[in-house]
DNA sequence: TATAGTGTGTATATACCATATTTACAGTGT
DNA sequence: ACACTGTAAATATGGTATATACACACTATA
């Protein structure tokens, strides 16, 4: 068992980007990109700290070198990390406020799917409300 | 100004089925099959009644009809439609409740995404209710 | 009552783009 | 020189969309 330096617990579970599955829904880059965002809004990856290198995520994760250099160069367009050539991959300045920008964003566009869906299966707003509070309870009950 | 016989109103607007743009987000099939799904889960295509045939659906909405197929197979399988060769393409017995359900089925896994995205981003379940409402009367006044 | 015609849905071969991989290249620090 | 970093090019695969040709069902009509 290796402990990589961007882990910051000594978690039996080693890596805290995934999962990562071929079988989940959407890219694998999107997934990276997605629990990238995640450590780095929620605290867990700050500011200026070294992301794993592209080998090193690519080997952990089982997957190619060229869809965790997909996922960084999005990210980078972003502004959440900086590649640096011959040096690494760092968590940017505002990296925690663009992440969890970009996951606020995320939800509205979900939230109005969701919603026109809803409207659309026949629900009304009142059962709409419903079902929102119901899944949140399960959510917490998750944590 | 042909009004073709799955029209039910002599709407200015052409077909019921659109919009459908290669600008949308999600593959052409997809836009028509969640079109469909709409007009028979709301009552506007009632079972039994004729959809527009492959090649009258691809010419209105300038698409192929390699893609309009691709579209009704689909539904096919989900038992919303039924297709006979020769003759032509109609809604199923059980295709407005198949639709609604369906719609239920989407919407709930829209808003499980859209809430995990929410709380990843910091909002509470407070701040996630008021939002759910404040689309919810945006929602009402479009219609 | 044959049968040609015109409408249905069906199947095949092709083009294109996004995704993912391998392999080789270039920069930085020790 | 070496061992690490990110970068770039050529390739393979799968999903999406197209055009073309094929098979079935009704119907008008000779």
């Amino acid at each position: 068992m290796v402990y990589t330096h961007y882990m910051l617990s000594p978690d039996p579970q080693r890596f805290v980007i995934p999962p990562i599955s071929s079988a989940a829904p959407g890219p694998l880059y999107q997934q990276i990109i997605d629990g990238i965002k995640r450590e780095v809004g929620e605290g867990r990856l700050r500011p200026g700290t070294a992301l794993p290198s592209f080998r090193a995520l690519a080997e952990d994760l089982m997957v190619s070198l060229i869809t965790v250099k997909r996922a960084y160069e999005d990210l980078e367009r972003e502004g959440i990390i900086h590649c640096k050539q011959g040096l690494g991959t760092f968590v940017s300045e505002k990296g925690a406020e663009l992440s969890r920008q970009a996951k606020r964003d995320q939800a509205r566009l979900l939230l109005r799917q969701a919603l026109r869906e809803s409207t659309e299966s026949g629900a009304t707003n009142a059962e709409i409300i419903k079902m929102v509070r119901e899944m949140l309870e399960q959510h917490q009950e998750e944590d």
